[in-house]
DNA sequence: TTAATATTTAAGCAAATACTTAAATATATC
DNA sequence: GATATATTTAAGTATTTGCTTAAATATTAA
C-alpha cells in the first residue's frame, strides 16, 4: 500500500466522497456484517429458520433434526446467543432457544425468502 | 451421533415434521447462506455498498477508498463474481464492477438498512 | 445419594479464510 | 517495440472456523 491509484480517469472527488460515506456507515456496516456472517452458515441459518418457525427449540431437538452432534449444535447456539440473535429460557434441565427480537430488521427479510411463495423467485 | 435425543418431553411428531420442512428448503437455505456468507464480511459488504451506491467502480478505486492492497480487493471481487453477485464491464485496461441483478431479493433489504433513515433503527 | 438426562465447556485438529508479496497478463502510450 | 498502468494469479502464512471426543456442570428421578 505505498502507491495509491493513479488511474488517468480516476475521479479524485468521488474517491474522497466515498471515503467519507464509508466512514459514516462504518459502524452500521460492521454490525450488519457480523449478523450476516453468523446467518451465512448453512447450519446456523437452518437453526434460525427452525427457531423462527417453531418459536422455540432445545439443543437436543435441533441435534436430532439436523443430524449433528449436540456439542456441535451447542457451539453454534453459543455464537448466536453471544451476538444477541437468540435468547434462552431454561425449563428444568431443558434450555429453550428462541429468536431474539433485536436483530429483526436484518433477519426478517431473509426469513421472508423462505416462505413457499417467495422461495421460487430465487 | 450414535444415540438420538430421548428427552422425556420430546415431541417426536414435531421432529419428524421439522426434518421434512428442512429438507424442503434445503437448497434455498444453502443458496441464501452462500450469499449471506459473502456479504457477511466487512470488506465485501463495503464493496457491495459502494457498488450499489456508485453503480460501478474499478478495483483500483476500491483499493484507494478502503485502504487495502489491490490484490486483496481483487480477490474479494473474484469471490463476489464467482457467486454471481457482481458483474464486470471492461473499458480499456480498466474493469468496472457493478452489482448484478440476480441476487437482489437477498441483498436489497440489506442495502435498505444503510440509508440515513433506517440506519438509526439498528 | 446415586444414576440418568440435558447441556456446556475444553482441547485438538483439519480445512477454510484473508491477507501478503511477487510474478504473470493485458492494454495503453511513447 | 519498450515502458507504464490496471488487474489477476499464485504461493506462502497466520488466523479463524467448525467439527470431534472427552470431561464438566446442572437438573431430575429412582
Amino acid at each position: 500500500m505505498t502507491k495509491s491509484c493513479i488511474r488517468v480517469y480516476a475521479d479524485a472527488q468521488q474517491i474522497i466522497q466515498c471515503k467519507q460515506d464509508i466512514e459514516k456507515v462504518e459502524n452500521t456496516i460492521n454490525q450488519i456484517a457480523r449478523t450476516l456472517n453468523l446467518a451465512g452458515n448453512e447450519v446456523r441459518l437452518k437453526i434460525l429458520f427452525l427457531l423462527e418457525k417453531e418459536s422455540k427449540m432445545c439443543p437436543c431437538d435441533l441435534s436430532d433434526i439436523l443430524g449433528m452432534t449436540v456439542p456441535a449444535i451447542s457451539q453454534h447456539l453459543r455464537k448466536l446467543k453471544d451476538a444477541g440473535l437468540v435468547e434462552t429460557n431454561k425449563v428444568g434441565q431443558t434450555i429453550f432457544y428462541s429468536i431474539s427480537e433485536s436483530n429483526n430488521l436484518i433477519l426478517n427479510p431473509i426469513f421472508g425468502l423462505l416462505t413457499p411463495e417467495k422461495e421460487s423467485a430465487l
